[in-house]
DNA sequence: GAAAGCATGTAACCGGTTACATGATTGG
DNA sequence: CCAATCATGTAACCGGTTACATGCTTTC
C-alpha cells in the first residue's frame, strides 16, 4: 500500500502553474506520465480511486472546480495530515526497488530464440530512451532555472523533483547506451553465423 | 502474465553444475535472487505455483529425484513447447519496462519531510548498491571464462544471462553513485540550514 | 470529419503479497 | 544449541490491470 505515498508525493509539487500544490486526477495521471513514472508506475483509474480514498481519510482535501467550456474538475491539495503520513513513510525502511521488464527476459534467453526481432526491440527502446534524455534534460533545465546545477542543489527550493528526474535521465541515458551496445552484439553474432 | 516467461528464460540456463538446463523450485528461486532479480522479481510462491502450471501445459518436464540426506526434489527442464513460447513471446512487442522504487518517492518529497532518515537510506542503498556490484563483476568473471569480454560476446555460447547482467551492473553503479550523490546534497542543505 | 485532449469514473478479473505450515540436516 | 539451508507448498486477501462507459471541445 505505497501507490498513496507516491500520490501524496506528486501532489506536493502542484503544477506549477499558478496555485501551487493543487492538481487534478486528469493532471496529476499525467504528471505520473513524465516525471513519476521513473520510479513509480500507475493507472489513471488507480488515480482517480487512490485520490477518493485519500481524500474520505483526510489526507488530501479536494476542491470543486466548474469549468463552462471544459467538464468541471477537482482539485487536490495535501493537508496537513497528509504531510504527516509522508513523514512517517519517509522515515521507515524502504522496501528494495523493484523491477520488471520484458525485454530484459528476451535478451536473457537470447541464446535459444531468433534475435532478428531482439534486435529490432532493443533499438526501438534505445530510441525511446533518447526522447526521454531530451526531456528530462528541458525539464531539469527549467526546474534549475537561471542557477547552475551546484548553485541549484545547494539554494534551490524544490530540489526532491530535480533529483527524482537526474535519476531517470540517468537511467535513460543507460537503457540507451545498453540497447544499443546489445544490439550490436546481436547483431554481429548474427553475421558470423551467417558466413558459415 | 509474463512471469512464466521470465522462469523460462531463467529455466534455460541450468545450474551450470552437471546436467544442464535443470533447476529444482528452490535453486530456481534462488537463481532469480541473484541473476534474475535484475529485471523480474518473483517470490519462492509464486515460481513453484508457476512451475506446477507450466507442467500441466508441457512447456516445462518435471523428474523426481529420490534424495536421502535431504527432501527430496523435483527438477524442471523447458521443452520444446515451451522454447516455442519463449520464440513467440520474444517476437511480440515488449511493454515498457516498469519500477517501483519506495526510496525515490521520498526523495521526490524530500523538500517536505525530515531528510535526517533519507540520507540513512541513501547511504544504505549505496552500500547495498556496492556488495552488488562486485557480485556481478565476480559473475561476469566467471561466465566469460578465460575470454576478453569482446571475444566473449563475439564467440561465446550462453550470451544471454551476460548481456542482462551487464545490465545489472550497470544499474547498480548508477545506483550507488546517485544514492551518495543525493545523501551529500542533502548533507550540504542540512548545514546551510543549521547555520541560520 | 476525425483525432486528440479534457475530465471522471465503475466492475470484473487476475496476479501478487502475506501469512501459515512442515520437518530434516548441516555449520557455527 | 541455534540459525541457516534444503525443499515444497496452501489459503486468504488485496492491489493492479483490463475492459467498459460518457460526452463535450479543440485542433488538424
Amino acid at each position: 500500500m505505497a501507490l498513496r505515498h507516491a500520490v501524496l508525493a506528486a501532489l506536493l509539487e502542484g503544477d506549477g502553474s499558478g496555485s501551487g500544490g493543487e492538481y487534478s486526477g486528469y493532471q496529476l495521471a499525467k504528471a505520473f506520465d513524465i516525471g513519476v513514472a521513473n520510479f513509480w508506475h500507475a493507472l489513471p483509474q488507480q488515480l482517480y480511486a487512490e485520490l477518493t480514498k485519500l481524500e474520505k481519510e483526510g489526507l488530501v482535501a479536494g476542491r470543486q472546480v466548474v469549468q463552462e467550456t471544459r467538464p468541471n474538475k477537482r482539485l487536490f491539495r495535501v493537508t496537513e495530515a497528509g504531510l504527516a503520513e509522508l513523514e512517517a513513510f519517509a522515515a521507515t525502511p524502504s522496501k528494495p526497488s523493484f523491477i520488471r521488464d520484458d525485454l530484459l527476459v528476451k535478451v536473457q534467453a537470447a541464446d535459444c530464440v531468433d534475435t532478428g526481432p531482439l534486435i529490432e526491440q532493443l533499438e526501438e527502446r534505445a530510441s525511446v530512451a533518447e526522447a526521454k534524455i531530451e526531456l528530462f534534460g528541458k525539464l531539469l533545465r527549467k526546474m534549475r532555472g537561471e542557477l547552475d546545477e551546484a548553485e541549484f542543489l545547494r539554494r534551490g527550493e524544490r530540489i526532491g523533483p530535480y533529483l527524482t528526474c537526474l535519476r531517470g535521465l540517468a537511467l535513460e541515458q543507460e537503457n540507451k547506451e545498453w540497447g544499443l551496445r546489445v544490439a550490436a552484439v546481436l547483431r554481429e553474432r548474427r553475421a558470423v553465423h551467417a558466413e558459415r
